[in-house]
DNA sequence: AAGTGTGAACCTCTTCACAGCA
DNA sequence: TGCTGTGAAGAGGTTCACACTT
């Protein structure tokens, strides 16, 4: 069971956007040390994350900046792209949906849902909002599996049920509550409150070394 | 060395909003379990985390809700406080401004900052806006040790080197590249891209059972 | 000479499992 | 009896260190 780290796919994201960069300012290879100073991370590790991708640097001149972008995107992305939608139209979800428009070609959202009337029928940052009794038809007919939930903390339990028995497979959850859903749902919490607790609590102690990443 | 493990950090944090949840619904006690369902952990966890801030529970009635959301408060709060500034006053900001106005009684925004001059001189929710110029002495002045960093990418690395000039020892960064910064300030990445590429590559792959946390 | 790929050591955090207690 | 507190084992991820490549 030769299975990837978690904690490497999320890396992986990472670079191939700091790859991107490099290949605009036509950057053509590079040594793992240099992926780990723009990473923050130490050049074993990078090896280490491209070695579960099974990609192959050489001495001589370490990786490729194009290949290995393009075997990040075989790794990383589905053939056909994923649609996805979002639930909560409130100052947050406006921000994420300004957020992410627009960048990732695989990775868009394409629907946003709120339960408040007022908010619906329009089109917001080049989405469109819909009522809350449109999701599942909306996520099962477009075979959508990835959800953001932007909801106040009391709606976000009943919100991640109705993705989930509509067929979404991961939540990116920004409300403070973790959900509680069936094992085969992937969910990632960005808790707010508690990193900037987390911040807080180091910020005020700083031993002389704060724990790195 | 009988240090805390960094993750504990966080959900204390965690564990002490349920807990204010529960007071208010008059519960007085609760065992390891109850508190492991709510925060998505197993009990043998909660044990350990509440064992790292010393706080004892008894085999008949478990932990008592009063008490430990104290002792939470001793080991999470300093006794004065910590305001917090915010950088970036775009869709981000602003929305993180509303999300984090008027919750925590210790740590709150007092001010945010933004090289557009037409986005200062003015109040956001509840927060008063200032030109970057102003920053330095701003945070030098009310001693701020904790910033948020919501500028677009290209921005953030001088933005957290000037925080971290003016005396700031913890950050919270939403731009979406890696910090900089001596090992003695401790920053926290909400990396949203990276964070939406991890649930797109779950929800796609979706094994048996995805990975816990 | 300087970097890669990788077994093995290491470290951190989690879970097991059980003695002890109310 | 059913919980807590915790030593010890385990899992997951990181780093070391070195043979190998160019």
């Amino acid at each position: 069971m030769n299975s990837i780290p978690e904690k490497t796919i999320g890396r992986l994201s990472l670079y191939r956007r700091l790859l991107n960069r490099l290949r605009a300012e036509d950057k053509t290879h590079l040594y793992s040390y240099e992926l780990a100073t723009l990473a923050g991370g130490t050049p074993a590790r990078v090896r280490r994350d491209l070695m579960a991708i099974g990609y192959n640097g050489n001495p001589a001149h370490g990786y490729e900046v194009e290949g290995l972008i393009e075997s990040l995107g075989h790794f990383l992305d589905t053939p056909q792209g994923q649609p996805v939608v979002l639930v909560g139209i409130g100052n947050l979800g406006r921000a994420i949906l300004s957020f992410f428009t627009g960048r990732r070609p695989r990775l868009y959202i394409v629907a946003a849902f709120d339960s408040d009337p007022a908010k619906v029928n329009r089109v917001i940052h080049g989405c469109r909002c819909y009522p809350m009794q449109e999701l599942p038809e909306t996520v099962r007919g477009k075979g959508i599996t990835v959800g953001i939930i932007c909801v106040p903390a009391g709606e976000a339990q009943p919100v991640a049920e109705q993705l989930a028995a509509a067929g979404v497979r991961g939540i990116l959850n920004f409300a403070p509550v973790r959900l509680h859903l069936p094992g085969n749902i992937y969910v990632e919490d960005m808790d707010m409150t508690m990193a900037l607790e987390k911040v807080a609590y180091f910020a005020a102690r700083k031993p002389n070394n704060v724990p790195g990443k």
